[in-house]
DNA sequence: ACGGAACACTGGTCAGACCAGTTTTTAATT
DNA sequence: AATTAAAAACTGGTCTGACCAGTGTTCCGT
C-alpha cells in the first residue's frame, strides 16, 4: 500500500482514538515529513485523503486541524467551510438521501420478510444498545440498528449499494442527526420511528417496515432542510469505519 | 479555494453526473494535469482527496477508476465473467434486479414528475428508435430508452447507482431482452410495458410510471427465471458502455 | 506606547527527476 | 510465420528544492 495511505490511516486512527483532541492543531507538514521521514508530497497527500472524508480542515497560513465534532461557538468568519458547501452543493446530499429512501425501504421489507433467528438478534442486540445509549452520542448505535437490518434483507448488493450511499454521505450529515437528537420533539420522532422499525421487522410485516423506514429517513432529510434554513449549523462527527464524501454538483443538463 | 480541490469537486461532478462511468479508467495523472493546466502534483492531491472519499480507486502502474458502488465480479479472470457469474452465483443476478426493480422504479417516479422539455424529447427519441428496430437486436435502444428516463429523474446519484448496477449485470438487459424477444408473447409484453412506461412519463403520472417500470423489471427478472428453470441458455451479449462525452476530460482519442 | 516593517512561520504550487508496476511494441529466435 | 523474450512506453509513487501566498511574531524607529 502507498505511502500516503498508511499515513492518512495513521493519522485517522491517532485521531479517532482520542490521540488528537478536536480543534487541535496537526504539526505542520514539514514537522510531519521530517519526523516520519518522507517527503512533504506524501504527507500532503496523506493530509488531501483525510480532508476528503471531513476528518481534517486545512487552512492556508494557519496549518491543519482535526474537525470539530463539537457545536462550535460562532466561528468569527461568518461562514465556515461546512456551511459554505451546504450552500454551494446542497443538491447532491438530498439526491443521496432521496436514493436512500427508497432503499432502506426496500432493505426493510426484505429484512421482515427473510430475517433470520439470528438475524433477529442481531437486530435486538443493536436495538437495545441504541435504546441504551445517551441521546446525544449515539450515532454509532444508530448506525449499527440500521445496518443490522440491511443485512438481515440477505441482498448482498443492496448491502453494498447502501454502504457506498452512507460512506459518500457527509459526515456533516451524520452529525446532524446527532444534532437533531438535542432537541427534544425530535428525538422523541426519531425513537418511536426506530421503534416502529424494529417491530414491524421483528413482526415480520414487510409493508410497514418499509413505510416506516422510507419515512424515517424522509423525515430526517426534511428536517436537515430545515435547519440548513434556520441556518442552524451541522456539526461534524466521524464515525470510525465510514468514509463519507463530500457533495457536489447542482444541475445536470 | 485550492485549486486541487476546485479540480476534485469538478471530477467528483462528472462523475455523479454520470458523465464518467463507473469502473471507467480516468485520464493519467500527466494528462490532467497538461490538459488543466496545473503541476501534476495538484492533480495528485485532488485525486487523493476523492479516494478519501471512495470516488475513485488507484491502481499503481494502471491508473484511477471511478469507483463501482457494487462488487465487482471476479475479474481475475479473462474468461467471460459474467457466464461466471450466471452459473457460479446466480443469486447475486437475482439481487442485483431485486435493487433495479426499486431503483428504476423510482426513476421513473421523478422522470414522470421531473422531465423537462428537452428530457422529453430525448425519451421520445429514444423510445421511436426502440419501436423502429428490429427486435432482434434492440438491446441498444432498450438500453437508450431506459437510460434516457433515469436521465430525466434529474437525481446524479441515481443515475450513477443505477450505472453501476447495469455495469455489473451484464447488461441483463439487454442480454434478457435479446432472449425474451424472440418469444413472441413475450415480445408484445415488453412492448407494452415500455409504451406504458413511455405515456405515464410523458403524462406526467408518476405513481403509474413507477408501477409500470417496476413491474417490467421483475417481469424481465422472473421471466430470465423460469428460463433458467427449464434449462435454456442465457447468453451474454456484451454491448460496448458508452457515455458521452460531456466534458474536456474525456478522452480525444 | 504605537505603528509598521521585517522576519519566521504556515499551507499552496511548480518543476524535474527518478523508482516501481503494467502494457505495448519490437526484435530475436525457433 | 508464429512464439517468445527483451525493450520501450506507458501508468502511478516518491523525492527534492525552489518559490508564492497567507498568517503571526518580533523588533525597531518614531
Amino acid at each position: 500500500m502507498a505511502i500516503s495511505q498508511e499515513i492518512s490511516y495513521r493519522l485517522e486512527r491517532l485521531i479517532l482514538d482520542g490521540g488528537l483532541a478536536p480543534e487541535q492543531k496537526i504539526p505542520s507538514e514539514r514537522q510531519l515529513a521530517a519526523r516520519l521521514g518522507v517527503s512533504r508530497a506524501v504527507i500532503r497527500e496523506a493530509l488531501h485523503e483525510l480532508q476528503g472524508r471531513g476528518v481534517i480542515e486545512t487552512r492556508h497560513g494557519k496549518g491543519s486541524f482535526v474537525a470539530s465534532m463539537v457545536p462550535q461557538p460562532d466561528n468569527t468568519s461568518d461562514h465556515s467551510p461546512l456551511m459554505h458547501l451546504f450552500e454551494g452543493h446542497p443538491r447532491t446530499l438530498y439526491d443521496l438521501l432521496e436514493v436512500r429512501e427508497q432503499l432502506e425501504g426496500q432493505a426493510a421489507f426484505l429484512a421482515a420478510q427473510r430475517a433470520t433467528s439470528l438475524d433477529r438478534h442481531r437486530i435486538t442486540k443493536a436495538f437495545k444498545a441504541l435504546e441504551d445509549t445517551d441521546p446525544l452520542s449515539n450515532a454509532r448505535p444508530d448506525h449499527g440498528f440500521h445496518l443490522a437490518i440491511v443485512e438481515a434483507s440477505h441482498n448482498p448488493v443492496l448491502v453494498h449499494v447502501l454502504n457506498s450511499l452512507k460512506n459518500m454521505m457527509l459526515m456533516t450529515v451524520q452529525a446532524s442527526v446527532a444534532n437533531l437528537n438535542p432537541r427534544e420533539e425530535m428525538r422523541k420522532k426519531i425513537v418511536r420511528q426506530h421503534r416502529q422499525l424494529y417491530d414491524a421487522v421483528m413482526e415480520g410485516k414487510p409493508a410497514i417496515a418499509q413505510k416506516v423506514a422510507t419515512a424515517h429517513v424522509r423525515f430526517v432529510s426534511e428536517a436537515m432542510r430545515d435547519m440548513e434554513k434556520q441556518g442552524s449549523k451541522v456539526i461534524r462527527m466521524p464515525v470510525p469505519g465510514e468514509i463519507p464524501a463530500r457533495d457536489s454538483l447542482q444541475n445536470p443538463h
